[in-house]
DNA sequence: AAAAATATGTCAAATTAATAACAAGGTATT
DNA sequence: AATACCTTGTTATTAATTTGACATATTTTT
């Protein structure tokens, strides 16, 4: 399933397909041009022809692309062909609303628990998941098959986490926390740093 | 204050730099070379040095740079020179958990009031944070000069929501909801879309 | 005080990414 | 069935970004 050093902008374009795919499955769009297609999301329909030529040939000369089709596709490069078990670290406000999050469970991203090291947080039940403390962490990793790993914790606790998580079979960090985490090269790390951007965000208003 | 056309690459780098730059001054780091700022932040030391010229000569030759300035002036490029009243609309636990977050008010963003629609939790008063009626939107933002506004609400309120920020004076809009939105030319916007995230650490992990 | 080492700012080269162009194959219309 | 029209996949071109090189200035060492 390996495909050929893609580039990560290419990447991270591929959700926005989805999701503007999505959008069109519901509203019965049968099928799109990348010329149609470059209107409602932002792209040149050249890049968008090149961006999926990379994953292989979906579209048909004269036609344009069938639009469950190319979304079905899209779906399988992002993985998302099965569930994944997930769990959350750090039971604050962000890991909650992140467990309130029914969207990512609807991908296949099931949330199994939640773990915390604050005794007032842990034993509580948050939308059927529970606070579990961080003593039965690698236990219940490995006995329940999690492979993605969100954490939610401060700055300092992160790399930690981290840490341990690196111990484990868990091959995916979700990271929230404002640190750029060390881990083994086999360990994937996708980072929300909100402070920077925000920060970006300040820098264009100011320039504007 | 307006720097001639620098690249979105640029910028979004300039946060992290705030950042490590933060961590050395707390450290008492005084002064520090592109070389080994290289080293901890993964830039190579010619796009550090690069990036910070687009700006200004901060350094010097056979020394590097002083890390508290080039602190101050990296802050000072990204519009950290004052304080931002800002907003958040959608009290749900997302909005909640940026509403608790400290760091943002300490980088200057000062949170004023938060929004809502439902009557369960219009009223409440979060961390200080009074969760005001919508009803109420447009004469807050009027008269409490608010330049920030966060968009936690789901999917289908957001863009309802930056119309009505779009005749008020609020140049900038913080979007965490599934969506791009349409606005103005001059209302910046800088998406959260965290799903997109997790599907390119679904992508990541399938190709591991 | 001189020499060696360090490190910037900047220009040039190399690499990567985005856009444009177009042949070939398919669709829609007459 | 023939013609005109679309639209892809792919190659070529252009643009943007990153990396490398180096002259010059400063610091440190001898």
């Amino acid at each position: 399933m390996k495909e050929k050093n893609i580039s990560l902008a290419v990447i991270r374009r591929l959700p926005k397909y989805h999701r503007y795919l999505k959008e069109m499955l519901d509203n019965d769009i049968k099928r799109i041009s990348s010329k149609e297609l470059s209107k409602v999301i932002g792209f040149t329909a050249s890049q968008i022809r090149q961006d999926l030529n990379n994953f292989g040939g979906f579209g048909q000369q004269g036609y344009g692309y069938n639009v469950e089709d190319l979304y079905e596709e899209i779906g399988k490069i992002l993985g998302l062909t099965r569930d994944y078990n997930v769990i959350i670290v750090g039971a604050g406000n962000l890991g909650q609303a992140l467990a309130n999050y029914s969207s990512f469970g609807r991908l296949g991203f099931k949330l199994k628990a939640m773990f915390d090291i604050n005794p007032k947080i842990v034993g509580l039940t948050i939308k059927d998941i529970q606070v579990l403390d961080m003593d039965t962490f690698e236990t219940f990793v490995n006995e329940n098959n999690v492979e993605i790993v969100y954490i939610c914790t401060n700055r300092d606790g992160a790399q930690d986490v981290a840490d341990r998580i690196s111990k484990t079979n868990v091959k995916a960090i979700w990271n929230f926390a404002p640190v750029d985490l060390k881990v083994p090269e086999d360990v994937v790390v996708e980072n929300v740093h909100l402070i920077d951007n925000l920060l970006t965000l300040s820098y264009f208003l100011k320039e504007n």
